[in-house]
Parts: C-alpha cells; structure tokens; sequence
DNA sequence: TAAAAACATTAACATTAGTTAATAAATTAA
DNA sequence: TTAATTTATTAACTAATGTTAATGTTTTTA
C-alpha cells in the first residue's frame, strides 16, 4: 500500500488519520498479463489504483477489432466511470497490459467514503481532472492530427506508452490499423 | 438567474439558502453571434453557465482551420477547465455560435466557493462527471467510427446538434472537412 | 432591398489510411 | 529447446477523406 500512501502524501494535504482511513478501504490485488478485471457488459465494482505494471479500457468496435481508450501505468487510478458511478453496464473492458498489482476500491466503500472522508472527494475530483486534461488532449489530436501525426505527437509526449505499450496496442490506442502504425514508423 | 436556479434544485439536494449564495458570485453576459468569451493564449477566467443560445470551444489546427471541441447548448456549462483551473494560458477560444446569455463565474469566486459552500463542490463534480461521459463517447467515436458514421451517430443521438449547428461547425466537431460532410449527407 | 460576404454543394483529382495476403520476427507453451 | 502461436512488417490494391475550384444558396450589411 506505500505507492498509494506516497501518492496521496504527494497530492493532498492529507493526515496521517486520514490516509489509514482512505488505505484501508483497498485491497490488493494481482493479475497476470492478458487477464480481465472487468468485462463489457458487466457493471464495473471497482475503481482501481495501479502499483505496477500497466492496465487498458477498451472495446470492440464494429469490425470487431478492439480500440483502447486509455491506459494507465503505475500510480494511475484506472476504471470506466460512467459504468462505475451510476451502476449500470459498461461497454468497455478492463485487462492487463503487463503483469500488474493493482489496489482497488468498491463502489459501496467509495460512496461511503465520499460522504465520510473529506479526502476521497478531494481524490476524485483530481482523478475528475485528471481525465478530463487526458480526455482534452486526445479529443484535440483526433481532431486536428492526421495518424502520422498522432504517432509522433505520442513519440514526443509519451515516451512511456512508445516504450511499453506493443505496436497492436499502440495502434488500437491512435485509432488505425497496425500495418498503418507499421508503414508510418518505417517513414519516419 | 432563474435558469441556474432551477437547475441547482433539479440537481442537487440544495437549500434555497445555499442557492442564493451560489447564485450571488454568478454574473450575466449577454454575448452576440461569433463574438468571443476567450482568446486562445488568454488564461480563462470564467466558467459559463449558457442561460439560452450556444456556445462553443474550438481552436485552429496546423492547417489553420478550426477544430470544435466543445458545443453547449442552454442549462450547460462550457470553458477550458485547464487553463481555468490551473489559470494558464488556453490553446482555445470560446465562442458564440448564436447570440447567448450566459451566467460567469470567475476562478477567485469559484476557489472560495468550493470551501465555504459545500453544493459548489458538488456542482463542479457533476459538471466533471458530465464532461467525462462526453468525452468518453466522443473518443469513442474517433476511435471506432469513420466519418459517416460519426455523422449517423450524431443524428440519431444528438438532434439538437444537426439541428442548430451549421454545416460548417457540424463539421468542425466531427473532425472533418466541410465539403466532406456535403458529401455524406447527399448518400443518405 | 440590393450588394457583399459567408456558407453549402458538387465534381475531378490527390493523398491518406484500410484491407488482404504473404513473410519475418518475437513471444509463449509444450 | 523446439514447436506453436502471436505479433510486426511489407507490398499491392481498394476505399475513404482531403483539396481545389466552380457554382449555387443563404445570410449579413449598407
């Protein structure tokens, strides 16, 4: 629990009291690469911290390809919120990238410590923030960036997913084919 | 102010007493058709609540053509929450599509109201959680839809868009060019 | 209300990205 | 460690979208 403890300790004017509070409503959990936390269809219980390794969001489109919507390395929070906040289905699927340890929290517990431990609503708010800055800048790529320049705006700012996230991955996160993925970076 | 009044009760769980000290720190705008709220390089200092009309968030690509990120419709609220929250510079420029009303609220009295007024918080969660499930869909579509399609989507599921967005705007939020759109929609 | 400006449509052509298929490389499992 | 499986690359071809330019339509302004 460390990584959460240091995570909060670096973002929150938050007390001793506190985090043992907010610590103990996780629970540890490890999960081997490929495997699923939550899978379309099923209503997401869990929002989950990443200690390591390194977990995705993603969904099947009509070809049924799949196309990842988010990925989340280590001392990231990771979970469809939509599906998690109101209860209901989600469409998305959550697996491991990489063999990952993961912390997580039940709904239950969440809406209990929203109304009870001032902090997690400072927490979810940032994570609310967070997103949104991730959300902000992928919609602004999709909107003004051609592939070629989706890969090297990624190249250029996120040399994390270049380094860990494989090219099938990568390319399902950009939006094309990975024989477009692999013809571009042979141009480059 | 009525508008922001009735959308706080029908919200929240809000006393008329909190109510006006919510409503106090908003202030009304008028604003003509493609006049500006917001200069992209200019720190946003406001967060908007559309009282009637429509506004948008949009900002120029390489190419020098402009990208729509963001459409707000009446009972909505609308501004670059980085550059507001962080109070940096914005790379994007807030404008009326119609002639609006809007109801500001600046960064000092929204900081001072989310200590001193709980339902501020909760407001600011909500419109999170909203901006969250927008952008959620919208990265979906990019990621899983062409063009066409995007277009079909947004007819089926978003009538006001094809409604009061001109073609150009329409095509700007899409991510396509304007004459693409023609396009499309003479082969439905 | 007429003229000007902005916007929308259409078509021909250019470019980008998707598709298919074959092969190579890397990873996983026996 | 080898065989099997998955992933990555490459090339030829196809389909979708962008670009340019001309024309028609609508909106704005004088």
């Amino acid at each position: 629990m460390e990584e959460l403890e240091e995570y909060l300790i670096q973002n929150f004017d938050v007390s001793k009291n506190e985090i043992d509070n907010v610590l103990e409503k996780f629970q540890l959990i490890e999960i081997k690469k490929n495997e699923y936390l939550l899978r379309s269809g099923d209503i997401c219980e869990y929002i989950y911290f990443v200690v390591s390794g390194c977990l995705r969001t993603f969904f099947y489109n009509s070809e049924g390809f799949d196309s990842t919507r988010y990925i989340a390395f280590e001392n990231n929070f990771i979970g469809p919120l939509h599906s998690f906040i109101q209860q209901i289905p989600s469409n998305e699927n959550i697996s491991a990238v990489e063999q990952s340890k993961v912390l997580r929290i039940s709904h239950r517990d969440f809406k209990e410590g929203m109304n009870s431990i001032p902090v997690i609503k400072d927490l979810y708010i940032q994570f609310l923030e967070k997103a949104y800055i991730m959300n902000y800048w992928r919609i602004e790529t999709f909107l003004s960036l051609d592939a070629k320049e989706r890969y090297v705006y990624l190249f250029n700012n996120n040399k994390l997913m270049i380094k860990r996230l494989p090219n099938k991955i990568l390319a399902s996160f950009i939006g094309i084919a990975p024989e477009s993925l692999s013809r571009i970076k042979s141009k480059i």
